[in-house]
DNA sequence: TTTTTATGGTCAC
DNA sequence: TGACCCTAAAAAT
């Protein structure tokens, strides 16, 4: 249940769980039969994200480090497992399993071994990652100049910005107010800039609760105790939350889009 | 029990 | 634009 905030997350966890450990690693369904022999017995030294692509970097008996990359898609899902007597699911791609722990990765739209050069060439393909030190609001900015899409398209496109997903770019949309079909390029820095900012921080609390929370004005020290649906502002409401008007669900950039057709009117 | 749905993405036309 | 890929849980029957 990925969005890029999910992603990041599980870099940080893995990273613990498994760093600097030697990962017996298997493919229970044997999609990643190949993969898993290569790297097994290697050392999961360190983790990483950008955007909704996730790579995990081994060392072993060759040179250079040879990385993992995972992209869950929509169905791919990690389940961390207890004792090793579990049974993984049929449908494993991936086991990996240290003295501490045991990862179960089921689902992916891909599983991978490469090169860091190749990961290097996967990154440069994507727009810059609020989550990222080296996120570039100027990029941002543009990427979005340069397309006529709807905006609420544009924020969907990873080559536009890394690690959006659908429930963040209904409620980003709606906080600010914004039309959703508004060409992306019509709108001005200033809006832009605040899209961004708000970005990071909701993806940086997403990191921090592991999970979507887009209602908090600022970050609490304690995080209170939210139910799904009083978590998100839109997204998966029949109602706006503002003036009670009926949601309107429409397909934008292939997806369902949530948005209040009276409060979002900006066009800028 | 079967069908639908989901926080994603690619490819062909 | 639509077909398709991947999986699991919720919803419908």
């Amino acid at each position: 249940m990925p969005e890029g905030h999910t992603i990041h997350r599980m870099a940080r966890d893995h990273a613990k769980w498994l760093g600097n450990q030697s990962v017996t690693m298997s493919s229970p369904q044997g999609r990643f039969d190949e993969g898993a022999a290569r790297l097994n017995g290697w050392v999961f030294r360190r983790a990483f994200a950008h955007g909704k692509h996730l790579f995990y970097v081994f060392e072993g008996n060759q040179a250079q480090p040879v990385l993992v990359h995972i992209h869950l898609g929509l169905f791919g899902r990690f389940r961390k497992r207890k004792a090793a007597e579990d049974v993984p699911s049929p449908n494993c791609r991936l086991r990996m399993q240290t003295d501490t722990a045991i990862l179960d990765l089921s689902g992916p739209t891909c599983c991978e071994v490469m090169t860091q050069e190749q990961a290097d060439a996967k990154c440069a393909q994507l727009g810059p990652d609020p989550l990222r030190d080296d996120g570039d609001v100027d990029l941002f900015v543009q990427r979005l100049s340069r397309r006529r899409i709807p905006i609420a398209a544009a924020l969907l496109d990873q080559k536009v910005i890394a690690g959006l997903g659908n429930i963040y770019r209904a409620d980003l949309l709606y906080a600010y107010r914004i039309d959703p079909l508004t060409p992306a390029r019509d709108l001005n820095r200033e809006t832009v800039e605040a899209l961004w900012n708000t970005s990071v921080w909701w993806l940086e609390l997403g990191v921090r609760a592991n999970r979507i929370i887009t209602v908090l004005p600022e970050s609490p020290k304690r995080l209170p105790r939210l139910k799904r649906r009083e978590a998100l502002l839109i997204y998966g409401k029949s109602h706006c939350p503002e003036c009670g008007d009926q949601v309107q669900k429409s397909q934008v950039g292939n997806r369902t889009l949530y948005a209040c057709q009276r409060c979002q009117v900006r066009t800028q």
